[in-house]
DNA sequence: TATGAATGAGGGTTCATTCAT
DNA sequence: TATGAATGAACCCTCATTCAT
């Protein structure tokens, strides 16, 4: 057993113990977006890190533990990609537009990624059936996306009336679309892709045009 | 085991016997819906029919052949309740409308329905991790979706420079965010969000209004 | 799994289902009694009952239950062996004479039932380190004794002032001692060892001779 | 490895080495005793030790050469506390009695010892099941008190009638159905139980006290 | 038709042990 | 001297499947 596991807080990690868990953490990464959360059994990760078993078992508490790693791990990949490209924006039109093809060009580039992360977000339960990942976690692309449109809209960027969660849920639902069908089809066009969203969402945020004499419809 | 079961033989069932598949295979959504695809072995499927284990290996050639029957019963339940309310539109705007509300309605009503298709969707694998279920089946919601967008686009009904494709994509996804968060969060507001769906998405294909002075962005 | 597992109450047992049951609870006592609780695992216990683990799997709910089943069957079998024999003794010493060699001629004949069921009563915890058997069924064999006592004691068969539970606690420890010495001295003396604990315990537990004009200590 | 740790070799061990040693003992007895034996895997002892599980791999041969020195330390500690009061004493019922009391009394000072080793002795065994510490340890505590039985019975101080070795199995076997019990119900009243004993012993080990008119049964 | 019984593969986890540093 | 790292076996358990009845 690794020392000091579970005894209190985070012990700082050897360089080769990190290492460790992040060549763990990318097979399981790969062999949950390849092969399924269901298919993707310690003993296949093992294999695809070129390990067994029982490194996985040393260097994790437990299967659980691995795969919160890799929902953190996927997290802060996507925030590294997306954040300053995002931000960078001032217009609300512009961050949707950056938001919807920065989300779409990370899949490209880290598909495994957001597969992986998605699946476990729709899979991955405890013995009791209750979502492995807590909730926060689990709806943090769409909260976060929530608040970047209520800020926009708070600001007259957006027009006024529509619910911003159920934009965001619909943003990210036409965005989600595409990891599954990665797999199956590798020669998708994302790009084609991005910027029908990036339209479609444009019309369905902006500001109504101001017509003379008139205010908000 | 059953003579010609499912091996392209198509042999007529006896009525009890297609009685007893329609009763195993509404055990299996509930099962699937209410445990996630990965727990819904064959025991808890039948025990939840009823009957043993014995008898689904009886009635179907294995567990695959029995997923492939959820899926179908799923498409033709949905279609059934869909369909007409949507071809009694005569408009895009109105199928459009009609075909989220109805689509989310559908959802509300049938709840496990939905949940167990899209579990099967995203979990069901063979062994070598390829999907179980064939790509018509599971491209047949986007698809369908796609003919109709392209049918009132051609008529005019729509603005012309979206591509249906993925635009029902986009659809599909806003729609399907429901199922997953309907099992974590049962007080989901359906009807509101069908409402945004339906209001962003008009905005999103409806025509620009001619407006004297005014071009397109 | 076996149908109805745990849906509410006891099924009544096929017969073939009972034999199995009883062939694996006795290859389980025979494994127990010969290598100890620890060493008895279940790929062990199917080698000795002829069979592979799943079936102890398929016929019994896990481990836990196996287990308890044991102790029942022996708890079972040593009441039908040594009761009627106790029972039907009239007076105290009788009784606990009779008690300690019915007893140790138990063990002689069913010596194996015996060891397992000790191993089972000081090794056998759960995951949380509670004992693994419940309390009165772990301490049966000590109160059911010490009630023999105290009625005898109180009917004036035995000397007043002894405590009954430090008396049976006494008596069971020195028989308890033979188990796991039988195991590694197959040619113990148990007859003669069950003279001497008879003889013995009856010079601790009888009346004070009644010396003239001197009443109870 | 260590050069020649225990293969006969009895090379003086340096001061911290035994220091190291001692400490890690001190852990095994109390997880043994707090765990279980099935429960105490070196990670544990080690956790408890406050290093690593590879210091015990190099301080001992294996698991087993521990074990063995658990059993070597508990039997001295025992010794060296109950040793002394006993010589003191020269009568055979003064013995008796001091042994019962300072053995109870040893094992309320120093639970941990006896629990740990009634652990080891009754789970302990090889791969193959047979015991892992040699039978000499295993009946040295049985062994030394049915010595000094013998010679108080020599000396005339008990009845000649009973054998030595019965009665040491009957007196040890009383005494040892404490440790399990103090794990469970930790509030046992010990000293009651050991004048319960001692007055027990007294009883079934004493000459017939000599009463004109009355000859031994 | 239907079922109880059995099987073997694979699941995650724990463990004693070994080895390079 | 000491330790982190790794390993492979064995653990209990679940599962889809097969077979005789």
């Amino acid at each position: 057993m690794r020392p000091e596991s579970g005894s209190g807080g985070q012990r700082d990690l050897t360089f080769i113990e990190a290492a460790r868990r992040a060549q763990i953490v990318t097979a399981a990464i790969d062999a949950i977006a390849e092969l399924g959360y269901g298919q993707a059994s310690l003993a296949r990760i093992a294999k695809r890190a070129g390990t067994s078993k029982g490194v996985i078992s040393y260097h994790f508490a437990g299967k659980d533990d691995l795969i919160r790693e890799v929902v953190a791990e996927v997290l802060a990949r996507g925030e590294a990609y997306m954040l300053p490209r995002i931000l960078a924006e001032s217009s609300g039109a512009g961050m949707l537009r950056v938001y919807i093809e920065s989300n779409l060009a990370f899949m490209r580039e880290c598909r495994n990624h957001l597969v992986a992360f998605l699946e476990i977000f729709l899979n991955a339960r405890g013995d009791d059936g209750s979502p492995l990942v807590d909730e926060k976690s689990l709806d943090y692309l769409v909260t976060s996306l929530e608040q970047l449109l209520a800020h926009f809209q708070a600001a007259g960027d957006f027009r006024a009336d529509f619910n911003p969660r159920a934009m965001a849920l619909a943003i990210r639902g036409a965005i989600d679309q595409v990891p599954p069908r990665l797999a199956r089809y590798p020669d998708l066009d994302i790009d084609g892709y991005a910027r029908e969203l990036a339209a479609l969402f444009d019309l369905a945020t902006r500001r109504e045009p101001e017509r003379p004499g008139e205010g908000r419809r």
